[in-house]
RNA sequence: CGGGGCGUGGCGCAGCUUGGUAGCGCGACUGGUUUGGGACCAGUAGGUCGCAUGUUCGAAUCAUGUCGCCCCGACCA
């Protein structure tokens, strides 16, 4: 491709909508631009880079023995009616209607639709196994799309669902699609870690994310170093910490005046004890119902375990008029001696020792309250997030953190949606049994933005060679040299005949600016020919995440360039 | 939806407090000089100041409404 017909309108400038730097990249490099909020239009830079990506997913999938189809966008409520989702789904499912005031939804994912599709066409137990899968354009009218590509409301995914005779079979494909998915990270050339994970609203029992590690991830992500142990930390278990050895003496509960300190942190300053040393009492309505939550001070609430042990449909913030009402304090000064709500207490709790916490009266606190013989939790819990320093639940090694993006997702549904929908098999004893399903997801326009997110530099895009929208770029650096431009020509065309994706940057603009923009837009491999080397009839060779130049002479340079292609495909 | 902020040539912004009919930088175009890390000179084009209503002799500026966008929270590939 010549630069001077390439579609790549890049700017100088950061456009101001852009605060994460994917987003401000792939804005500047000319990939992307927005149509709407959350809604962008690809150009051909980006759209090189999706089937880049679109390539080695569906390589995979095949291999794994997954066969693409292609189903609707657009579907009928009748089928999510069946599932039970079209009134659960709520504002995030975008609906459309026809003129017959027929209701439709834009497909936020098809379990719908595959379940229909497979229940019409797979009668026997002889058909299963199959895994279908699509690369297709989903909507989801997020309640805040931002971060560019990151979360839209339009974007690109990779859904397969797995169908099985039994679990033994669901797990198989389960696995199959896992060793697929570290596949396809791995040939993206991106740095990416497997945790486990929240199975969340899709439903299922096993779960797995695929994260790109990147310091600017939404998803927080806790590992252990001694072993493989790594998760999400929505779903990380945390384990009871050792009794303290010490002997420390239960000492008496004490009632203080603490006027006006209602936070931890004042506490901390107003009493001399450390956040460890004090208890925090949150209030919550489940289903209706008010309910106490107890952790140690300096910990925070996992909302997602709490609502998994409650199995509440409905769970939020109490506010604090209802609270008062009911427990006689604000929110400052509540503490689970004598409440008259059920208390869930994280166990954390339990080894705490001489702890401080609300009296349920405003302005005073307990001192030296211990559990047990103070109060005794309804029930004692894993309820607090996981954190860096915690012990790890497998080997007792030491978590550590890190950031992440989720671009993929496998769950094992189980059989939600084939009982839902009807979806049965004849079994070879001539018994009709539910299929047992399995979804599989890659955020593909995502995986894009994560691949910036973690490979760029102060000039621009680094792209890993197996996604690059381009492999070499040859820059000759005047154009107006007759010299210059017959080695650059004679270059591009060896390149294109041996099959090299390369642009040959002809514009008529200073070497800086087509430096600059070469950077920018992130290609791997830049040819630079000028006049100094050619003199020696050599040319430059700059790796685009290296600083270091090489002399190259021009007869090697194709030779050069193949073995750097092939080494790093 | 709650909280905060912003809509002024393609991009980044100023002007608004104190109304007087729109300006800067980048980019684009033409010509010239340049030509190894975002050149220089001269010239040109491009804006119903998001939209509507109102106040006023007069509105980018004030008021009301409305639409859109961005950031923080609940959601997820």
């Amino acid at each position: 491709m010549r630069a001077s017909q390439l579609f790549y309108p890049t700017l100088r400038e950061v456009p101001s909508e852009a605060e994460i730097i994917s987003h401000q990249l792939l804005l500047r490099a000319g990939f992307i631009r927005k149509t709407t909020a959350g809604v962008y239009s690809y150009l051909p830079l980006a759209k090189k880079v999706l089937r880049k990506i679109e390539n080695i997913v569906r390589e995979e999938m095949d291999r794994a023995g997954g066969q693409e189809i292609l189903m609707p966008i657009i579907q009928p409520k009748e089928m999510w009616e069946e599932s039970g989702r079209w009134s659960v789904y709520g504002d995030e499912m975008f609906r459309v209607k026809d003129r017959h005031d027929h209701y439709f939804a834009l497909g936020p994912t098809h379990e719908e639709i595959i379940t229909n599709l497979v229940d019409g066409d797979v009668q026997s137990y002889r058909d299963l196994p199959l895994m279908l899968y699509q690369i297709q354009n989903k909507y989801r009218d997020e309640i805040r799309p931002r971060f560019g590509l990151m979360r839209s409301r339009e974007f690109i995914m990779k859904d397969l669902y797995s169908f099985d005779v039994d679990e033994e079979g669901l797990d198989i494909s389960y696995k199959k699609m896992f060793n697929a998915y570290q596949a396809i990270y791995g040939r993206l050339g991106l740095d990416f870690r497997v945790v486990e994970a929240d199975s969340g609203a899709i439903g299922g029992n096993e779960s797995h994310e695929f994260m790109v590690l990147a310091e600017t991830g939404e998803s927080v992500i806790v590992y252990c170093d001694s072993c493989s142990y790594a998760a999400n930390v929505e779903k990380a278990r945390c384990v009871l910490p050792e009794e303290n050895e010490a002997e420390v003496p239960v000492l008496e509960l004490e009632k203080i005046h603490t006027l006006g300190q209602r936070t931890i942190q004042d506490l901390v300053e107003f009493l001399g004890k450390p956040k460890t040393e004090q208890v925090k009492t949150l209030m919550y309505m489940a289903d209706g119902e008010l309910i106490a939550v107890v952790l140690r001070g300096d910990r925070e609430l996992n909302e997602f375990k709490l609502q998994h042990v409650l199995e509440a449909e409905e769970l939020f913030m109490a506010d604090e008029g209802t609270v008062r009402e009911k427990c006689g304090a604000g929110f400052g000064s509540l503490g689970p001696i004598g409440l008259p709500v059920k208390i869930y207490m994280d166990m954390e709790v339990t080894v705490m020792l001489n702890f401080t916490c609300g009296v349920n009266e405003d302005d005073y606190h307990y001192t030296n309250v211990n559990h047990g013989r103070d109060f005794t939790a309804t029930a004692v819990l894993d309820l607090r997030n996981a954190v860096a320093g915690d012990t790890c639940p497998v080997c007792g090694g030491m978590l550590k953190e890190i950031r992440g993006v989720e671009v993929g997702h496998i769950f094992k549904l189980g059989t939600k949606y084939s009982d839902a929908m009807g979806a049965v098999f004849r079994d070879p004893n001539g018994e009709d049994k539910p299929m047992v399903m399995g979804c599989y997801g890659i955020g593909v326009s995502r995986t894009m933005a994560a691949a910036v997110e973690q490979n760029y530099d102060e000039n621009g895009i680094i792209w890993p060679l197996p996604i690059a929208p381009y492999q070499v770029i040859i820059v000759p650096v005047n154009v107006t040299k007759e010299e210059q431009m017959s080695v650059a020509e004679e270059l591009y065309q060896e390149f294109l005949a041996k099959g090299v994706e390369v642009i040959l940057d002809d514009r008529d603009e200073r070497a800086g600016v087509k430096f600059k923009d070469a950077d920018l837009i992130g290609i791997p491999l830049r040819i630079n020919i000028g006049p100094k080397s050619l003199k020696e009839n050599k040319v430059e060779m700059k790796k685009r995440n290296e600083s270091e130049t090489e002399l190259i002479a021009v007869e090697d340079v194709v030779k050069t360039v193949m073995e750097f292609l092939q080494l790093n495909k």
